[in-house]
DNA sequence: GAATCATTTGAATCTTTAC
DNA sequence: GGTAAAGATTCAAATGATT
């Protein structure tokens, strides 16, 4: 079965999922609806408030149902999850604790709950409690041993060179980005595209398959087709779908494919030391400077070992073994001679056979 | 039976809580065990070892193990609670989903969920995830009908008369506020007093009793006496007893909690350039154009790095090297098109970012 | 003594690949 | 499956050392 990328599976999201094939889809991002047990369910036909054990019991199927819903939901995401996916759940106070806990419950592992900090919240009018300012997000792998996508290079190049937290600051979805029909609404709780962007950037490739069960006016769908990622939505509401599909198809993807890739050194080939070697950006013989003042000094033999008056080996482990530390990255910790008084690290070497390679 | 104000029972809490009357108390303030459930050691880049929390008093067998815990203090901790009594719990994303989702289960009623954002938290060493830069706070009543104590206007006041949001941002207790003791820390997660003084000020009036049932080293107890609130505290620990009734002995009580009330004014946002991509002003693929003719060129990447033919890194940098300057203030230099033959600086962009802030 | 630079540290679920 | 080796990785703030 050919999965059915970029189109809206109208329905119910659970039935939808399970008609997926198992391993299929690299991230869930869900924005399920918030929990249904508040106001009116506590007042009694007759206006009565609702006392003792019966409040109890009460307000325990409530809570059971929409546990009973988020468990179902979960499960099924967790079975069209490719093994190194992942999932994103957005949530309130009022349904994000049970969300979470049956996360943890079903074997998803969490890696972070982010904070989205609202620019400009709705005030608490009343003055009754603190302004609700923010909503919690929680990112999760598919279980504790599994791996996931993280492009942490992307998001500390977002964040002006300092790695991204756990709290973003965003502003509400208003003004031209906000879907109206008829001068209202069309969606109560449209999520903003800065969201999504993020999210997206930091735990997708481009080409990668994005699952929104509750897709809504299409916002996840619509930063995904942007951004160069599949996605796949699943929504029972046909206005909601009709306004996704309107919106979806204005969307203009990047049209460069080299500005969206994750650019990291973890991905980038590995380089033998020996290869400097080989292709006689150093020779044997040469010596090789650590330590600040460049006073660790080791000598390069033919065969990419170190070694000096006591150690022999990996440049990784000769600077470890010289700074008398438990792990060393030779690249960066040993210099070669340059000019006169100039040193630089054989990283360079490093980034020249690379270069070659491209 | 009177309650034994000001003073720390030694012992475990649900025993200790067990003993006292019941509706009793104004507040719980509870800083529980977050069941961090580490692995192996961790190395700072610098090799340096990071001192992670393997206390005994953290360790749990499993989830179960966790919730039959979470369950029990919490279920002492209503009988004791006077009916318009109010309970926090602060935690991370280890424990916090099942504190909250038992608190509702039991019946308590969420006010807020307050998000402690730290201005320097511990980095992510290893680049795997998000910075882990917040902790949640659960604020609620003890049930949905009874009534609560919030200070709105302190908290205004306190807040430069804008209302509090459910978001604050506070630095983690260090220097002379830490204690001490053989140079190293006395406990390992010391919350800073900033913490506790707002959540006083916010939830209790003075002459309350707050009840903390992990004392710990006693910040509750130290902010409790200087804003004129009685504290009682449950710890097992005699060393933590000890440090506790030394500092809080010291502690000396305001007249006028409002000369306390010096809040460190915010500075200018910075705003990150990846920022403009995110929100949209900008998209990946666009031109960017420097110098005074608008001849240097550089295409704006998904992650807010720019790239020339031959450089590649943030504004600022790309900026320099295509000037062959020492430094670049990226935002002035960087133009984009507005029009047919009309360049812009994208600070304006940062401009309008700002101004959706305040 | 003041200014500058280096070191330390904080609730952390903290690597990946080859053999 | 396990073990060993390669190699990637940090921010703000306080404290201490040096000039």
């Amino acid at each position: 079965m050919t999965l059915p990328l970029n189109t809206i599976l109208s329905g119910d999201c659970i039935a939808m999922m399970d008609s997926l094939p198992a391993k299929s889809v690299d991230l869930v991002f869900a924005d399920p609806p918030y929990n249904l047990q508040l106001g009116g369910e506590l007042l009694r036909p007759n206006n009565s408030k609702v006392e003792g054990v019966d409040e109890e019991w009460d307000r325990f199927s409530d809570f059971a149902a929409y546990d009973a819903f988020t468990r179902a939901w979960l499960k099924s995401a967790r079975r069209i999850l490719k093994d190194d996916g992942a999932l994103w759940v957005i949530g309130s106070y009022h349904n994000i604790f049970r969300v979470g806990a049956i996360l943890q419950d079903l074997g998803y592992w969490m890696l972070n709950d982010i904070v989205w900090r609202k620019t400009n919240p709705m005030p608490n009018f009343k003055g009754t409690r603190f302004t609700n300012a923010h909503e919690t997000m929680i990112w999760c792998a598919k279980s504790a041993e599994t791996r996931y996508t993280f492009n942490y290079d992307s998001m500390k190049a977002l964040n002006d060179d300092l790695q991204m937290r756990s709290d973003w600051t965003l502003p509400l979805c208003t003004g031209g980005e906000r879907l109206k029909s008829g001068g209202k609404k069309t969606h109560p709780t449209q999520k903003p595209e800065s969201l999504l962007y993020r999210v997206l950037m930091a735990s997708t490739k481009p080409g990668d398959v994005v699952l929104d069960p509750f897709f809504g006016t299409g916002t996840t769908g619509a930063v995904a087709k942007k951004l160069g990622r599949n996605f796949i939505g699943c929504e029972r509401d046909p206005e909601y779908i009709a306004a996704a599909k309107e919106r979806i198809a204005k969307v203009i993807p990047v049209a460069d494919p080299s500005v969206l890739m994750a650019i990291s050194k973890r991905s980038e080939p590995r380089i033998p030391f020996g290869s400097v070697l080989e292709r006689g950006l150093l020779n044997p013989g040469d010596l090789l400077f650590g330590g600040t003042r460049h006073d660790k000094v080791a000598k390069v033999r033919a065969d990419g070992t170190l070694i000096t008056d006591i150690h022999r080996g990996s440049i990784h482990k000769v600077g470890a073994l010289v700074q008398n530390a438990p792990a060393c990255n030779g690249w960066t910790y040993w210099h070669f001679q340059a000019g006169h008084d100039e040193f630089m690290p054989i990283d360079v070497l490093r980034q020249k056979i690379r270069a070659e390679l491209h």
